[in-house]
DNA sequence: TATATAGTTGACTGATCGTTCTTGAAAAGC
DNA sequence: GCTTTTCAAGAACGATCAGTCAACTATATA
């Protein structure tokens, strides 16, 4: 009973993941995910309740549905939780785990191919070639 | 002329690089570099200029000697510049690529594997198994 | 219709961020 | 011994951080 939430929960995390594995877990400021969702943010701490709640659901989402496999956004929101997160989270670092083990038999290669990709390197030898994106700027922080 | 150091440049990079690797790049404030190295915050900013040049050393200083190769400190630092500097940042992108190249015929597969290592997640097909330490604890920031 | 409950909103908190400035101390060249 | 130059030190800057609170609004139940 009372008011109905103005916003669906799914969508909010959703675009909340968009931005986590795009500008990074520390990168990504309650303020940022203000501007990117639209909702208050007294709203969304209502909602769930602190800025690392709501990655692990944002995590949670994008790692679930393993028939995404190798897609990028899963990856991404891999890479983000292994680096920042989880060396010092272990409810972070046990999820990207059993995420890890679905990933074929060289999680390790898939990860690193992921994380040069997005970072705008090519690889030679084998991998085929892959132009960067041009997201430049230094920008303080 | 004039005043001379008190400290030896090369130390506080090293200390720095260390504290990076660590704790990542956003998550190194310039007072965990005081703290430290020991060196008043005016006088970092004096020979290094900002964060971003002293990384920029840090970053350097780790990756060259190629000899190391697979050090975890150099895939350590290159790590934290490729999630969090270089999709956004030039000069990182281009002084890790160089160093990529230097890293056997897949850079992509060492990469994965150190950064797995450091989130304390163990692989376990082919690859031996590794313990993890325990660095706990969620924080805020 | 009244009451209870839950969501929205805006202002606000203290802490911390990267960076700068001013003042004074040390050392090199004259 | 001066002067000039460089560094050290402390305080302070505005901006931003994650998180909170009280007032208000909407809805579901009785």
């Amino acid at each position: 009973m009372g008011r109905r939430r103005s916003f669906s929960e799914a969508d909010v995390i959703s675009i909340a993941a968009n931005t986590f594995l795009r500008t990074g877990y520390g990168g990504t400021s309650i303020d940022d995910l203000v501007e990117a969702t639209g909702i208050h943010r007294g709203s969304l701490y209502k909602a769930f309740g602190s800025k690392r709640g709501l990655f692990i659901l944002a995590l949670e989402q994008g790692l679930e549905g393993s028939e995404s496999g190798f897609g990028a956004r899963a990856l991404d929101l891999a890479l983000v939780a292994l680096l920042e997160l989880a060396p010092r989270d272990a409810e972070v670092r046990d999820r990207v785990a059993a995420f890890i083990t679905t990933l074929a038999d060289d999680p390790d290669r898939i990860l690193g191919l992921r994380l040069l990709s997005r970072a705008g390197i090519a690889i030679h030898p084998p991998g085929i070639k892959k132009g960067q994106e041009s997201n430049e700027r230094p920008s303080d922080r």
